[in-house]
DNA sequence: TTGAATTTTCAGTAATTATTGAAAGTTTGA
DNA sequence: TCAAACTTTCAATAATTACTGAAAATTCAA
């Protein structure tokens, strides 16, 4: 495979990647663009790639700086801005883990946590389902919760380390 | 907040949570009835409850079944198939686990393998920055695959008792 | 200040994904 | 073997999500 084959099939790739992981799709996929790319780009070079509008460009460029993944470069003599990549994959892996417990795990922890406290009739089998679910996932996310915590505070060679030292 | 509200709000967080990481809202809302139900559901029960479709909740339940975490039950003397999900977090953790490695990252991780295939001048600089993108990425996502595998033939309190003791 | 360069917004539209419901298919008891 | 009970399929439709492009807003050099 050559060159231009390989990057294309890496932006799609990592576009479904992205999608079957509810990522829109351009977003990924610009991600991808600059991963690959060892200089920052410019809006007009990603909409001219991904043969995307201005728009839809900006707007995902925007979404993946909200995400800690993409930063503004700023070159001097140019008005125009460019983007680059966080490019260290532990680092990329932390800042997705940091986004999504935040936006996503820890307000369903919360909810977990005021459903534990259903009132009810207990010998009721309805509420004695519910709850015991309840107990169960409510621990389960806060474990889940604690592991992504030290995750985010280990180095990559030490988490794998760890993790995989039992592998036979 | 009294069961029947309870009820409500878990399958509702818990279908915004599956769609939030790309799982058909309803199939995860028809998780969230069957994980609190305290005995298996017909067909009838979930459409009834969910305000859907027989067609819809036929194929939801369907992809449950395929996902390993909800299979039938068969009352003697009913013609009707019942449904039960699994109801041990762990297990239900290992299994979705096992499916999305299966589907969703062992096909990544072999193009990836793939792609640090790549044809090209060596000394150009935008094949050096994708090969050792490819090279970086193809690195994580076996590490990641193999962690996956350990969690798949532990139990629950070793994995976590393991990730987590090393907190402060 | 001014205005050209650039970025952002967002209403309208397109594309994708999910749902319905009725017809076709299957199963099972009599 | 029949036919009622039940399940599955899928074309049509609805709902959701994403994208475009032009107008508005912003920035900055002169």
């Amino acid at each position: 495979m050559n060159f231009a084959e390989g990057k294309k099939q890496f932006i799609q790739t990592w576009g479904k990647l992205g999608s079957e992981w509810g990522i829109n799709r351009t977003m990924a996929q610009v991600h991808a663009l600059l991963l690959i790319a060892p200089k920052p780009l410019s809006t007009e070079e990603i909409m001219e790639e991904l043969s995307i509008s201005r728009g839809n460009a900006n707007m995902n460029i925007r979404d993946l700086i909200s995400w800690n993944l993409v930063h503004k470069e700023l070159v001097p003599g140019d008005r125009k801005e460019y983007f680059l990549a966080e490019k260290d994959i532990w680092e990329i892996a932390k800042r997705i883990s940091r986004e999504r417990k935040r936006r996503e795990i820890e307000p369903v922890k919360n909810v977990l946590h005021q459903l534990q406290e259903v009132e009810g009739d207990r010998s009721n089998e309805d509420v004695k389902a519910f709850t015991d679910m309840m107990n169960q996932l409510g621990g389960f996310v806060d474990k889940m919760d604690k592991s992504v915590d030290i995750m985010l505070s280990s180095d990559q060679s030490w988490f794998f380390g760890m993790l995989l030292k039992l592998i036979k």
